[in-house]
DNA sequence: GACACATAGTTCAACGTCGAACTATAACGT
DNA sequence: ACGTTATAGTTCGACGTTGAACTATGTGTC
C-alpha cells in the first residue's frame, strides 16, 4: 500500500469487526432457537410499544420492507407476534406481541444480561460513557446523509 | 422496559447501526459490480501480500472457511484471483492476485477515497483519533474471548 | 508402520438481507 | 372526478454467512 490507512477507515474497520464479534456472541446465547433479528424485533416492540407498522420497523432498523416481511412471517409462524390490518389505513398492518412473544423476549433478556460482563467488568462504564457521544454523532451523521 | 439499557448495550447498538450504514455506503460506490466482500478480500491480499491460504483469510476476517470458498470461487470466475495448490502442503491452496484483480482493487480504492469526506470534513481527524484506542481495545477483548 | 487426531478445503441447507418488480390503497393536483 | 404520484406490503432471485457433514492430507503416538 502506498499510504497508511486514514484514521477514518481504521475506525470503521474496527467498528465492523466489533459488530461481527458482538453479534456472534449474542447469537450463541439466545434461547429457543431464536435468531438475532428475531430477538431484535421482539425487543424493539417491547421498548417502543406494540402496534407498530412493518414499515415503521423497517425504518427503525434501516432495513428493507422485504426483510421485515420475512422476519415477521417467521415470528408469526411461531406465534410470537400477531399481525392485524391497520383500521385507519387500508394499506397498512400493525404488529402486536403475543404473550408467548413477550415471554420469549424475557427469556432472551435474561440470557443476554451478562453477555459482556467479562468486558464490562474490568473496564467499568467509564470508557463506554466516554465513547458514546462520538458514536451517536457518527451514527446520526451517517443516518442523515442517507438517501 | 423495567430498567434502562446499560451503556454497554447502547454502545454496541450504535456500533451495529454505524456498521450497517457504512457498509451500505461502501456498497453503493464500488465499481464493476464488485460487492463488499470482494473488495475486502482483494484489498486484504494487496495489504498483507499474495499467496495466502484460504484458511488464513478466513481467520483474518473471522468468517468460516465455507464463506471464503464461496467468495474465492466468484473472484476466480471473474479472473481477479488465481488459486494454486500449496506446494508444501497437499491439503492447502494459495491465493494470488491477477493483474486484473490488482487493477480492480485500484479502481475500488479510487472510488472509495472520499467515501466519508462529508463526515470527516467537519469533524477532522480529532474525534476519530480519540475514539480509536477504545475501539481497538474493545475489538481485542472480544477477539481474545472468542472460543 | 498403523491408527488416532488434527487441519485444509468443499458442499449443502437455512437464514437475513438487498434491490427490483409488483399489487393495492392513499393523497394530491387540476 | 380523474389522473398522477406516493406509500404499505409482498414476492422473487441473488448474495454472504453460518453450522454441519464430508473428503483428503498431514501429524503424532504406540
Amino acid at each position: 500500500m502506498t499510504t497508511a490507512d486514514p484514521v477514518v477507515f481504521a475506525v470503521f474497520n474496527e467498528i465492523g469487526i466489533i459488530d461481527q464479534l458482538a453479534q456472534a456472541r449474542l447469537a450463541k446465547v439466545l434461547p429457543d432457537g431464536l435468531l438475532v433479528p428475531h430477538f431484535t424485533l421482539l425487543n424493539h416492540l417491547v421498548r417502543v410499544g406494540d402496534g407498530r407498522s412493518p414499515v415503521d420497523i423497517a425504518r427503525a432498523f434501516q432495513i428493507t420492507k422485504g426483510a421485515v416481511t420475512n422476519t415477521l412471517q417467521r415470528l408469526e409462524a411461531r406465534g410470537l407476534v400477531q399481525i392485524a390490518p391497520d383500521p385507519d389505513d387500508g394499506r397498512g398492518k400493525r404488529v402486536f406481541l403475543t404473550p408467548a412473544g413477550r415471554a420469549a423476549r424475557e427469556r432472551c433478556i435474561a440470557a443476554v444480561a451478562d453477555l459482556f460482563s467479562d468486558i464490562h467488568g474490568p473496564l467499568g462504564d467509564g470508557p463506554f460513557v466516554a465513547a458514546l457521544p462520538f458514536l451517536r454523532d457518527l451514527r446520526q451523521r451517517l443516518d442523515k446523509a442517507r438517501d
